[in-house]
DNA sequence: TCAGTATATTAGACCGGTCGGTCAAGTCAA
DNA sequence: TTGACTTGACCGACCGGTCTAATATACTGA
């Protein structure tokens, strides 16, 4: 694993367990067995590393259970609540590690950093609009298989992962992954008509 | 306007609008035209502060525009309609003086010091257990009323202020508060079923 | 009413520590 | 010999917090 490499790992590690603000280079480098200055060598500065933990994070996502939830093979409505499964047990096991949950980097760093920050924030944006793409893309094909009722897909699925984000807000606050497995699949019942 | 509160409402403020560990104790005596001094004789701490803030934000909540929304004399559900509708224009005007969407101070302290201060957490835990027992007396109310069909009271009021929450994540991510008056009032269709 | 005193509040210099970031000198492989 | 990479000392700015001295304000008994 190399330098540059392992500072994005430890970086990530690092702002998702905690926040942006309250980590810094020094500490960053010092648990990825960096110098300050190989650092600044691979990256220009926090916010670049920032944007590179957050294009890092969302890469595996896509390449990871996301792509695994939302599998075309899966009848549309059960990609929802694998999503939220997968959210379970990945909260679960992050606080049975560390003790606390972390919720979602992409929500924890919209919150903390996007007033501040209007490259981050455009790039985090960027993320919620692809995450509510796959809810759209699994909502139309429901409709088409007469899964459920014609409704605005576009909205709705951007409510879904609203409500997913909220839901990780509120188990993060409670620190207790529970609350993703009660709350979670009710994403189903949410529901915006079309206009007509 | 005395110091103390020339403090807090300055802290508040300058919390909402950027964040935590982004305000420094400095900048906020400075703005409120108060010394160091002054502020350690009224707060022991930044933390201490924080706790002050956010008691006063929700003792302004509660009776304001939250004691309105849910007005017994009003229909359950429209009350959270009404809701909606606050946060919406509350949003709005912030951003219409600011330039940025601020989001819920609550939401945003609850992701940035939840994993790092446990005070602050249980606190911000403790608010929105509060608010959400709001919409579980609307709820009790609309299914006695029978306006609406028979559900779980209490994980649905929790799940509506998860989707609130999540919303105006959302909505601040993308700055932008029409996605609250969009989004929010899907907030009625979410439902969880008893248990039997 | 007043002197005297205790207490609440203000003032701002000061503290050690940390922040993000720079830099010149070095190492090493191609 | 070149260019990628590493080393770690160093920078000014700022952080939360402390401290002592000055100054209002409130309360006291005569």
């Amino acid at each position: 694993m190399d330098t540059k490499e392992r500072i994005l790992a430890t970086a990530r590690e690092l702002f998702h367990g905690r926040s942006y603000a309250d980590v810094g280079i020094k500490e960053i480098c010092s648990m990825a067995n960096v110098q300050k200055g190989s650092f600044y060598h691979f990256f220009q500065s926090k916010q670049d590393l920032a944007m590179a933990v957050i294009d890092d994070m969302s890469d595996d996502w896509a390449n990871g259970f996301v792509a695994e939830a939302f599998d075309d093979a899966l009848p549309p409505m059960e990609r929802l609540d694998y999503m939220v499964d997968a959210v379970y047990f990945w909260q679960k096991a992050a606080k049975s590690l560390e003790g606390r949950m972390p919720g979602c980097l992409f929500g924890n760093l919209a919150l903390e950093v996007s007033t501040r920050d209007e490259v981050i924030r455009a790039r985090l944006n960027a993320i919620f609009d692809k995450a509510s793409g796959r809810f759209h893309q699994a909502l139309e094909q429901a409709i088409e298989q007469g899964e459920i009722p014609p409704l605005d897909t576009k909205a709705t699925a951007t409510a879904m992962l609203a409500y997913l984000e909220g839901v990780i807000l509120l188990a993060k606050t409670r620190n207790d992954p529970d609350v993703v497995r009660n709350l979670g699949p009710a994403i189903k019942s949410i529901r915006i008509e079309r206009k007509h």
